[in-house]
DNA sequence: TTGAAAGCGCTAACAT
DNA sequence: ATGTTAGCGCTTTCAA
């Protein structure tokens, strides 16, 4: 790997001007083919590799489109790994066991299914994705620094401070995913929550007594999380019940926190219904009350939101609305690509359609 | 979005040369905090984001790291998705629906959580990751293109020929996940897949009469197929039971294409039991062998491979051999940000444990 | 069809 | 502490 081979060296060695490497690589057919094999030749002899940093410079744009997300829920603390301490060598390469419950990491969640949308999307129309994941930057250095990367931006809503997403959108294109569309300056792309929440809600109050229904929340800063308390209470008070008088306990958006609140309610008396902001939280739920010999949904009834793949194959399987998570991936693609095209066409919002799920833990047995 | 800002225009408002808006931005202290101020006011002021572009070119190191791989399994026929056409605002916002079997897309892979992986360590280390999905393109184009951006680059085997690899691993360092070792020139990253094979087949032997057993083998190109096909030649053979007598199927991974390997046993005659070479061909299998009324693990053993999530939550609950995946991915950044510091250590070959799960699928009901 | 030369926007010596 | 300047490696007019 001595030095990098730049154009002037794939030039020198095929004795044309860096004019002609260029071409070659860019547009074929205006070099006489004898010459672009020569080129070639030479190319294939140095390995050469052109600098995207260059190119992107002299182009001024790069075809990569940047993906930020805020950061690891449970992942920050995963477990240390270290692949190149010593001991590598007498370790075995296998080990036999018993169906061992969960791994040190969470399974697929809402991320995850974003990104693989935004994937799939982006190899479609022939994008590279870069993705960036905040840490507790206080200068909010790493969106800016992918900011600078790439030729359009999605963010989660949330993810970044509005001041800075706006300082952003002067430079690119900027798309963000989920939440309450913030005014009409960027392209959007959001759900419904409170409608489904509502709707959902309604299900449930038909088969327990809205007296006895706890909502748990989700964490306090979370728009997400605020629309889904919105649209609860409205079918709550629809139901002639006063939001006030509903218990509410409030959560982390984490498994661990759904369970922590669920002993709190075995505490307090069991109610009749738990409704919960998302599926995490409703899945702790769910394994406390077993814990404890509660039966979903004999005793009480469970739901979440979001439909995370965990849900649909838990015991009982959770009953919840399903975000259209990899479609809300693919959406944001489009509409980054679209303002490329078209960097003057008016802001847009997409709303995609959630659906509600009922499954096993919503419904009391006859 | 006029014009963009760049450091000239930075300079020029707050009155400085470019190179103290570049002290500015990259070594703060060493500017005069008066300065600084009248800096930094200038760049909030004109929205200034640096040109990832020219600082990669100029620092000759761009702070990414690519992973490239091959192209989706079953995403490459994903459904289309329009959402910049007409009638978007006219549609509901919510369906209900009793619990829909499966989506239109796959459940999380292999390739899914390897992602997670390096995402994860790729966010401890401060990188930021580019990500590129291979398309059918003749040239080789795609890896190029994000070899040329990144300052070291993560393929999966088989991804890219040994050629491009060569040519690639002169420009920056690379690293090759799973698959059998290519040589020692790159770093790599691997799992024992023959070992385990064998011993999971062990196993299965213990239970099922080694003549009737089938072997369910993966793509002829898969070098992890291949290693896994000689574990369990390896494991029938010591078992008394010459290699070539056994019944090999092959399929390509797919679930789609387990189920039809399993109609043709159906036609054939059922085994005792089906190694398959992967998870999604396993459960395939389980598939037809459910609709035709076959029962597994009383009619006929099932055992997978990967460890994918689906394969825990399947009914039965597939035995398997877990890949380490999320490790695997944490692995080649490790070995990624190890070589950027010490470029010329010697090429390091890491070999992570796999696990053999036992469960429903694969024991025979006493 | 090919070459010469002027940027693209930034960093990092080197001067001051 | 700040300014000047020479690249970094490529694309792209404009000429030849």
């Amino acid at each position: 790997m001595s030095r990098r081979a730049t154009v002037y060296d794939v030039a020198e060695r095929a004795g044309v001007s860096i004019a002609t490497v260029s071409r070659v690589l860019r547009q074929p057919d205006a070099v006489r083919p004898v010459t672009r094999e020569r080129v070639l030749d030479a190319v294939a002899a140095l390995g050469y590799v052109p600098s995207g940093s260059a190119r992107g410079l002299a182009e001024r744009r790069t075809g990569v489109l940047g993906l930020y997300f805020p950061g690891f829920d449970a992942s920050e603390d995963a477990p240390e790994l270290d692949v190149l301490g010593e001991g590598q060598a007498s370790a075995p390469t296998f080990t036999v066991a018993d169906d061992p419950e969960g791994g040190p990491y969470p399974a697929m969640l809402f991320l995850d299914e974003v990104l693989r949308g935004a994937e799939v999307e982006a190899w479609k129309q022939g994008f590279v994705l870069m993705i960036g994941v905040g840490r507790d930057d206080p200068g909010r250095e790493t969106v800016r620094d992918i900011a600078g990367r790439v030729d359009g931006l999605m963010v989660l809503a949330q993810s970044v401070p509005d001041d800075v997403l706006a300082r952003l959108s002067q430079r690119i294109p900027v798309v963000v995913l989920s939440g309450a569309p913030r005014g009409d300056t960027y392209d959007h792309v959001s759900v419904d929550n409170a409608a489904a929440m509502a709707e959902l809600t309604r299900t449930v109050l038909a088969e327990a007594d809205a007296g006895r229904v706890v909502f748990l929340a989700g964490p306090a800063d979370s728009p997400d999380g605020a629309q889904r308390w919105d649209g609860f209470s409205a079918a709550v008070e629809a139901a002639g019940i006063a939001a006030e008088r509903v218990t509410v306990l409030r959560g982390d958006f984490t498994r661990a926190s759904g369970r922590r609140a669920a002993e709190d309610m075995i505490t307090a008396g069991v109610p009749a219904a738990v409704i919960a902001a998302n599926d995490q939280m409703a899945l702790g739920v769910i394994d406390a009350f077993r814990t404890a010999g509660i039966g979903v949904p004999q005793d009480v009834l469970v739901t979440g939101f979001d439909g995370i793949e965990a849900a649909a194959l838990s015991r009982p399987a959770l009953t919840t609305v399903r975000q259209p998570m990899i479609d809300l991936g693919r959406a944001a693609v489009q509409l980054l690509a679209r303002r490329l095209e078209r960097p003057d066409a008016d802001p847009m919002s997409v709303r995609l359609p959630l659906q509600i799920v009922l499954r096993e833990s919503s419904r009391r047995p006859d």
